[in-house]
Order: structure tokens, then C-alpha cells, then sequence
DNA sequence: AGCCTTGAAATTACATGCAATCCTTCGTAA
DNA sequence: TTACGAAGGATTGCATGTAATTTCAAGGCT
């Protein structure tokens, strides 16, 4: 045993980091706060290293930015930042189904299966919540038995970039059922081990996503225009 | 006009960084090297604080990594890493070919073709160094028509990678003249327009390398199995 | 009333002190 | 000769001092 008041074992400044990157993930920091270190340093009750270290890797992993002179602000990503993310996101989460159908074994499906099923469930009772936990979980687990791991950090960093753009925004609201069953669309093409036809249905799952999103831009676009004086 | 001895504006943090990155890449700090703080810092004439900031930006995009209790070490990728590695980029490397040939003009075509041209000859008089320049200079400039900031990042990065873990190894005889044909395939496809077209091209060019790479590695496991006695 | 100037506060970037920890090496004993 | 142990050296991680620079704001001047 060693001494350990309540920190477990890993530094000051990657604890910081995980307290920031949940604090901004969770929009309790929101896009456009600005973050300077002695500021953070204080808030988290640390020195000014470790915050500085850990605002670094925010802006690092592409949740926030330094703007010249005023330090680092949490990103407020705009609509053709997404579409970049989108356009990356697609290619690599049609490489991670591609790869996943290669490697994955029968259990491994099952368990895919069971996690669509749960999915599935959600989604009938109309939990939000648990529909983005169950949504979350599923392309986790896919990258997970694609068994690359940059390939894995990667999609991570664009999940995460994508839930600070959209935590309030863009949610539309037949997107739930239909999240389900191309999750299963991908689960079958997984099972089948064509990498081909299982890298087309993540790829076009992704695209999906964007293709909504921009309908909803659209849409939001549609309802200012008409009342010009904001 | 202010104050400016040789720096030009920017941090030594920065400086520090491109520094060791540049001698990294260049195998002047070969793999397996230990980038403690203090050494790094009195080699760069610099003091810690941005001696640290660089090393940490050189492991967080791959070129070294972290060692428990012994500080960060020049990255030494082995096969599996490349193959990872290699598996992203064919992804990347399809989708800047495709957005590419959606979003470039004919005068982008020409620029292209010109490069092409510069390294057919290249290869032709048997100019291994401008070789190489110009095969990244295409599929840089390629990346940059793609015209996705995060996209052109990544690529980077993974090229930064390559670099460092192929230095001297991994040159297969036959690859330049092959490169240039393949270069050629890929403007003709970015010419036509075609994203589907284009992004297997793009694709193939890149799983074309890792193929090679492994021949390599297979061939050169025989010579070995050859004379186990080392 | 509006613009400019001046001052104050805050921030970054860099340097450096310091304790805890770990690796390494050298000496010693079996 | 080999295994063990202890001392030394080095490194990390964190804390903090400090100068230069910039932003922001208030007040005065036109």
C-alpha cells in the first residue's frame, strides 16, 4: 500500500485532463470558454504545470484551440469543421467494419447481437439516454474487434469531437430507429466476413449520420429565413 | 521591428519541437533512443519547460513513446505497427483521392501531371533522393486538393511514422518505377471525376506498398531462417 | 456623443527549485 | 565466478518565480 489519498496512481496532470475533458464533453464547460491555465490550475486545485499540460492535450485532441494571445478556448466547431470529422469518420469506421469482419469470431457476433437487441429495447420505450449509451457502446465495441489500435484513438478522438459539436443540437428525431437497424444492417454484413460488403455498411451508416445532420442545418436555415430580424 | 535575435516568432517550445522531430526523422536520433528532459533540453540549449512541451507533442503524434519510469523513447515500430498503420493510411489515403477528384480543377490536373512528369524522370536517371521528395511532394499536394484540414493532419502524421520506421530498411528495387505508374493511374482517375474510381486508386496504392513491405519482411525472414545461428 | 489614450489586470511562455522514485553500477559475500 | 545488496546518479512530475506582451476598461479630450 502506498500512499494514495484518493488519486490512483496516475499523475496530477492526466487526472486533469480527465476532469477537463469531461467537464467540456459534458458542455459544463461550453464551446467558446476560454481556458487559461491558472485559471484551470485553481478550478481544478492544481498548479499551473499540470493544467497546462492537460489544456495542451485538449487542444491537442481537437476539443478546443489556441487562439493567439488569449490562450486556449473550448472549440465551437462550425458546420464545415463537421463535415470534415464526417467525411474522416466515414472512411474509418468503414475500415473498422472491414477489419472487424475479418477477425471476428461467432461469439463475437452473439455478442454484437445481444447489444443490438438491448439497443433495440431502448429505442421502443423511448430512452434517449440509454439509446446514445447503446449507440456509443456498439461502434466502441465494433473498433474494438477490428484489433487496430490507431485505428481505435482515432475514432475515439472524432467521437468525442462530435459530441462536444452536437450535445444539444442535431438530434433528429427519427434517427433512433433507424440508428438500430443499421446497426443490425452492419451486424449482418459482419457476420457474413465480406469485408466489402461489411466496409459499404459502416461507411454508409456513417454517411447516413451527416446526410441528417445537414437536413437539419437545412431545416433550421429554412425556419431563420423567414424571420430575417433575429 | 522587434526584438529578434534568430528566432522567428515563434516559442522555443515550437522550435524545440521541429528540432527533434527533424532530428528524429532524419535518424539522427535513431529508434530506441531515451529523450530524457534534461538531455534533450541541453542539447537544444533550451530550458526544460519546452524541452518537455516537445517531447510530449513528438509522443503524442507516435514518434516516441512513453516507458514507465524511464521517460520517452524514440518510437521502434515493429511489423504489426506498420501493418496498423498502413491499414489507416490505405483508408485516408482513398478518401483524399476521392474528395480530390471532386473538388479539383483542370489546371489542378495539370500541376499533377506535371509532378509526375519531374518524377518519371527522376526515376528514370535513377535519382533515388528526388525520388522520394517528389513521391511525397504528389501525394501531399494530392491532400492538400482533398481540402479536409483533419484529413491532411492525419495523413501527416502516418507519413511522419513511415518515415521514422523506414529509414533505411523497406526499399524495394523495383518500387520507383512502380510508384510512378500508380501515381500516373491515380491523376488519370482523379482526372475522370470519379470518386469511386478515384478512391480505389488511391487505395490501391497504398495496399500496393504494404504488400511490398511485407514480401520484404518475408523474404528477408528467410534469409535469416537460413543461418539461425546470428 | 464619440474617439483616443493611458493604466491596470491578466495571460503566456520560460526558467528553475525540489522531493520522490527508479535504474544502474559497483562492491561484497557466498 | 555468480548472486545479492547498497549507494549513487538520474529522471520525472509538480510547484512557483518572473518578464514580456496583450487585452480590457475607464476616463479624459475633442
Amino acid at each position: 500500500m502506498t500512499t494514495e489519498t484518493s488519486a490512483r496512481e496516475q499523475g496530477l496532470a492526466e487526472r486533469a485532463y480527465l476532469t477537463l475533458r469531461k467537464a467540456i464533453l459534458e458542455h459544463e464547460l461550453a464551446p467558446g470558454t476560454r481556458l487559461s491555465v491558472p485559471n484551470v490550475a485553481e478550478r481544478l486545485g492544481v498548479s499551473r504545470s499540470p493544467a497546462r499540460e492537460a489544456i495542451a492535450r485538449i487542444a491537442y485532441e481537437g476539443l478546443a484551440h489556441f487562439e493567439p494571445h488569449k490562450g486556449a478556448v473550448v472549440a465551437d466547431l462550425d458546420a464545415e469543421s463537421l463535415l470534415e470529422i464526417y467525411e474522416v469518420r466515414e472512411a474509418l469506421e468503414g475500415l473498422a467494419c472491414r477489419l472487424a469482419s475479418q477477425r471476428m469470431g461467432a461469439d463475437d457476433v452473439a455478442g454484437l447481437r445481444e447489444l443490438v437487441a438491448e439497443h433495440t429495447a431502448a429505442v421502443e420505450a423511448g430512452d434517449v439516454e440509454l439509446h446514445y449509451d447503446l449507440d456509443m457502446r456498439f461502434h466502441a465495441r465494433v473498433r474494438e474487434l477490428a484489433g487496430n489500435t490507431r485505428l481505435t484513438a482515432q475514432l475515439e478522438l472524432l467521437q468525442h469531437q462530435i459530441r462536444l459539436a452536437m450535445y444539444t443540437t442535431h438530434r433528429s428525431p427519427g434517427g433512433m430507429p433507424l440508428a438500430v437497424t443499421e446497426h443490425r444492417r452492419i451486424v449482418d454484413a459482419l457476420e457474413s466476413g465480406d469485408p466489402v460488403l461489411a466496409e459499404a455498411a459502416g461507411r454508409s451508416h456513417v454517411s447516413r449520420l451527416l446526410r441528417d445532420l445537414s437536413a437539419d442545418d437545412d431545416r433550421r436555415r429554412a425556419v431563420l429565413d423567414r424571420r430575417p430580424a433575429s
